[in-house]
RNA sequence: UGCCCGGUCGUCUAAAGGCAGGACAGCUGGUUUUGGUCCAGUCAGUGGGGGUUCGAAUCCUCCCCGGGCAACCA
């Protein structure tokens, strides 16, 4: 291949890299990609970064992506998790050209296994599951060949057509490939093709009392479709052999197996398995708990597709091991909300401040924008009077220098309001602060400060008169160990005991109830100022609303306090 | 201990024999009516040995390390 020096190489990833070969070849004049998942439970994050890359590369390369449910094990299998899939898909921001299933060919299927027995390749094996095992040797020894592997082809046939009509119970007889017992690759020994599972199928119903396994089911099903290049990840590598020989035997069009490394996060499990476990036994209130790593529960938590999907782009896909640092998806969560978020100012930990100096029973309405990101973005009114509520952290009776906040004698700006100075304050006998008293300088307010003073911080504050209380649901990580992979002993150890915070009583700007949208329609994202990013709950009423905190805000004055 | 796949800053990811670059994280500073954002700077890497070459992250070789494979799961 020559390129002209001017060219310039922008940096591929490796499956870019063999599509543009592919196309450039004439291998393929387009390519069709498939996103395969199994209803046996709900998408996650990891198969978020499958989502983009199937279909991310079929959009760059003006192909398309099918979905296609890989429903061959009706027993774990169920239309629940068939319809969270597709909405989590689509909610992602992804058009699938068709929808299809795994069950939509077991007549074809079958075909193909009937024309593998007659070609000698297949054949009924009558051997338990232990015998078969015992057969498979170890990935260090060689197996051996079943007793059953010598059946003639129309003996063969004619027990697989007898497993088909309902003949014999579960595990009394399977269909095998014929291929090596000796290979040094496990899965060549001539692996399982058809199980019997007197199960209720969710598409099929009763129809079928066999069932194609993953091998034989998935490779032909891509070729069926004439998928180009089906893309999964590196555990099926030893699986590609297979893929391969059942579509040469099978003589039918050869769609190629590509295969990426999974994505591993920080304080993340990914295990399908392992979340279900956390589900059922309660220790988080469902798939779509804020805390789980699930589509839905990113979404709930208040996470949007924008944010996964430049996640997605920014941990590429490669072949290597990898563990994402989850302070990745954080950042790109805040990028996209801190452009987007609408700002409201909500006190977690009220405290009882009082300008003394305001005039008796005065509400003032003033001007605060709703994202200074964002020129269009408008203005709201926020009420102001002479009693208030601020955060309790942000006061200190005796505060070190660099504490930018009040104290006695020290002046803060509040939030598109006035400039205020500490005079007093009042204290429990416990030393609790419970009342602040300051003063207001009137010609400090904002948008019109002639007063001349500077104020080192800038508080975020409500009107008590005007507050509206508001459940504030805050989050940690849900496990306390970096890598579960490595961790020591079961995953369940490691959870974090205090990764919900329910703040049962914040106090908001009223405005914030006027901004939550009718039942159906987008919500909006919120920054509540000086802390982080919320989005409303499913739980969320009009007589109770419920606001989860999609990711804190990045917070230095935290990390210089710890040290 | 057989076969397969990998190994580049702390974490991801580029560099296709020719200056090891970017992002996140960290750290400094600047701006700021959010201790946010933004801006600038900074720290930091080719697993090891040998070979080929004018030149190696890249090619060869040996070793080391990590992961996968023995479901009638996918």
């Amino acid at each position: 291949m020559s390129e002209s020096a001017s060219e310039v190489r922008t940096p591929k990833n490796f499956l870019e890299e063999i599509i543009e070969r592919d196309l450039a070849d004439g291998r393929h004049e387009s390519i069709l990609t498939r996103f395969p998942p199994e209803p046996n439970g709900y998408l996650h994050i990891g198969h978020a970064k499958s989502i983009t890359v199937n279909f991310g590369l079929a959009k760059k390369y003006g192909g398309a992506t099918n979905l296609r449910f890989d429903d061959t094990n009706p027993v774990t299998e169920s239309v629940e998790y068939v319809e969270s899939i597709k909405r989590d898909v689509k909610w992602l921001g992804y058009e699938w050209q068709q929808e299809l299933y795994a069950s939509d060919y077991f007549e074809q299927l079958f075909e193909f296994a009937l024309q593998l027995i007659r070609a000698g390749l297949a054949y009924v094996d009558d051997s338990t599951s232990e015998e078969i095992a015992a057969q498979k040797g170890t990935p260090t020894q060689p197996g051996t060949d079943s007793p059953y592997r010598s059946r003639t082809p129309e003996e063969n046939e004619d027990l697989f057509r007898r497993m088909r009509a309902g003949e014999f119970p579960d595990g009394a007889r399977i269909l095998r490939a014929k291929i090596d017992m000796a290979s040094p690759n496990m899965h060549m020994r001539d692996p399982v093709l058809y199980r019997i599972k007197h199960a209720h199928h969710h598409r099929t119903g009763d129809s079928w009392c066999i069932y194609p396994t993953y091998d034989f089911a998935h490779g032909q099903s891509d070729s069926i479709e004439k998928i180009t290049h089906s893309i999964c990840t590196l555990e099926f590598v030893p699986h590609r052999p297979l893929y391969e020989w059942l579509i040469e035997k099978l003589g039918i069009f050869p769609s190629k197996q590509f295969e990426f490394a999974r994505l591993n996060m920080t304080y993340t499990i990914m295990s399908k398995r392992k979340l279900m476990q956390l589900v059922n036994e309660g220790h988080v209130a469902g798939w779509d708990d804020p805390r789980m790593p699930t589509i839905s529960g990113l979404r709930r938590r208040g996470y949007t597709p924008e944010a996964i999907r430049e996640f997605c782009a920014r941990i590429s896909v490669a072949k290597r091991d990898n563990l994402i640092d989850v302070s990745l998806l954080e950042f790109c969560a805040r990028e996209h909300l801190n452009r987007t978020g609408l700002r409201r100012m909500v006190v977690f930990d009220p405290v009882k401040l009082v300008i003394t100096n305001w005039p008796q029973g005065k509400t003032e309405l003033l001007e605060s924008e709703n994202n200074p990101e964002d020129t269009e973005g408008g203005d709201r009114q926020v009420p102001f009077s002479g009693t208030l509520w601020i955060e309790q952290e942000d006061f200190m009776a005796d505060a070190p220098r660099k504490f930018f906040r009040l104290s006695p004698g020290r002046s803060v700006r509040l939030k598109s309001a006035y400039i205020i100075t500490c005079e007093d304050y009042v204290a429990d006998e416990n030393g609790t602060v419970t009342e602040i008293r300051c003063t207001y300088h009137p010609d400090s307010r904002s948008g019109s400060d002639t007063s001349g003073i500077k104020a080192k911080g800038t508080l975020h504050w409500v009107s008590a008169e005007h507050a509206v209380p508001v459940e504030v649901r805050n989050y940690d990580r849900l496990f306390l160990v970096e890598d579960l992979a490595t961790a020591e002993g079961d995953f369940l150890d490691h959870v974090n005991p205090d990764s919900l915070i329910t703040i049962p009583q914040a106090m908001a700007e009223p405005g914030l109830l006027d901004d939550l949208a009718a039942p159906d329609a987008n919500r909006p994202h919120f920054q509540f100022m000086r802390k982080g990013y919320y989005f409303e709950d499913d739980d969320s009423t009009p007589e109770k609303p419920v606001f989860n905190q999609t990711v804190g805000l990045r917070d230095t004055w935290a990390k210089v306090n710890k040290k």
